[in-house]
DNA sequence: ACAATGTTTGTACGATCGTACGCATGGGTT
DNA sequence: AACCCATGCGTACGATCGTACAAACATTGT
C-alpha cells in the first residue's frame, strides 16, 4: 500500500536544478505519442519519473504546461532552421540546400511533423498559440530571405509547407526527384545573395 | 430529483429516423469548437440536445464518433472541391477559379481549416485515419488533374494546402494578390483541358 | 551554523470522463 | 391487431482527470 507513484526513483528525493526544462522536453515526447488530446500531467510526470506534484509545481495549468512546450518547440525548429539557411555558402545553389532540409525533415521519425500539427490546430483555436505560430512563420521566411527576395521566400515557405503535409499524410513513399523539381519550379534561376 | 440531462427536449421521446447523420454534423462543431481534446461523448449529446445513451448507442466508442465525423468532414470536403472544379468551363482560367475557391475557403470562418487541421494533427498518429486524409489528398488531385497535367496538380495542391495554412493561422489580413501571384508563378502558362 | 527560500513529494477531493446496462416506446412487418 | 426489435432514454460505476495543499527536504546566503 505504499502507492508507487513513481518508478525508478524509489520514493527518493531527487535534486534537479533543470527539472522545469525537462518536463517541457518530455512534454513535447507526449504530445508527439498521444496527441494534446491524450498528454496530461500525470502522463507526462510518468514519462519524466517525476511526481504529479511536481509537474503541477512548475506549471500552473495545465494550458501553461502546453503552451510552454509549444513555444519551447517553434523557438527550437526556427532557430534549426535558420542554422541551415545561414550555414549555405553565398554562391551555392541555395534552393537545392532548401530541398535537402526538407528530406531530412521528413527522414525523422515525422515526430517534428506530427508535433507541428498539433500546434497548428491548437492555435487555429487559441489565439495565444496563435502568436506563436505566427513568430515562427515569420521567423522562416527571414531566414529564407538570406537566400531569395521576399516574394519568392514567402511563396517558397508556403510550397515547402504544403509538401511537407503531403509527404507527412502520404502513406506512399516520397520522392524526392518530385519534390525538387517543385521547388526549381517556383524559383527557376537561384536567386544569389541580393539581400 | 429529475436530473436534468438535456434541456429543451423535455424528457420527450423523439423520433428522429436520421439522428445518427445529425450526430455527425453536430460532433464536426463540436470539435471545431473545443478539438479533438475537448470532444466528448456528453458535449456531443448537449449540443445535438439529445441524451448521453443516445450517442453512445449510435457510436459504440468515442473512436468511432471520431472517426465517423472525419470520414463525413473528407468526403463532403472533396465533393465540394471537385464540384467547384467540374463547374469550370473549358477555355476560361483554370488558375483564376482555383485561387477565388481558396480565397472562399478563407473567408468561410475558418471552420472548415480548423477542422481539416485537427484532422492532420489526428491522422499523423492514427493510421486509419491516414486512410481519410489519403483519399482526400488523392481526389483534391483529381479534381485539380481535370485542369492540370498530373505534375502541375500534384505541386500546385501542396501550394494551396501551404497557401491556405499559413493564411489560416496568421494575424495579418491576407492579400489575394499576393495569392495569385504565387499561384501564377507556379503555373505560368493556363495548361488547356489537355487531360 | 542556521534561518530563509524555493523544490520535492505524497495525498486528497470534487468533477468529468467512457462505457455498460435495463427499461420504455413506437414504427414497421406480418 | 399483435408482435418485434431498432431506437430512445435514464442511470450507474469505476477510472481518470485538474487542481489544491501540507509537510519534508536541499540549497543558498549570511
Amino acid at each position: 500500500m505504499t502507492s508507487g507513484q513513481q518508478s525508478a526513483g524509489r520514493g527518493r528525493r531527487r535534486y534537479e536544478p533543470d527539472r522545469r526544462q525537462r518536463l517541457i522536453a518530455v512534454t513535447l515526447d507526449v504530445i508527439a505519442e498521444h496527441g494534446v488530446a491524450g498528454t496530461t500531467h500525470r502522463r507526462v510526470a510518468a514519462a519524466a519519473d517525476v511526481p504529479l506534484g511536481s509537474v503541477t509545481y512548475h506549471f500552473a495549468s495545465l494550458e501553461h504546461l502546453l503552451t510552454s512546450a509549444f513555444t519551447h518547440l517553434a523557438e527550437t525548429a526556427a532557430a534549426a532552421f535558420d542554422a541551415q539557411m545561414a550555414a549555405i555558402e553565398p554562391g551555392t545553389d541555395a534552393r537545392g540546400k532548401v530541398v535537402e532540409a526538407l528530406l531530412a525533415d521528413l527522414a525523422d521519425n515525422q515526430r517534428s511533423a506530427v508535433l507541428a500539427y498539433e500546434l497548428y490546430a491548437a492555435a487555429a483555436r487559441n489565439p495565444q498559440l496563435r502568436l506563436i505560430t505566427q513568430a515562427w512563420m515569420d521567423s522562416t521566411r527571414r531566414s529564407l530571405q538570406r537566400h531569395f527576395d521576399p516574394d519568392t521566400a514567402e511563396t517558397l515557405d508556403a510550397l515547402i509547407e504544403g509538401l511537407l503535409l503531403h509527404a507527412t499524410l502520404s502513406t506512399r513513399p516520397v520522392d524526392p526527384g518530385k519534390i525538387r523539381a517543385s521547388v526549381r519550379r517556383l524559383v527557376p534561376r537561384d536567386v544569389a545573395d541580393d539581400r
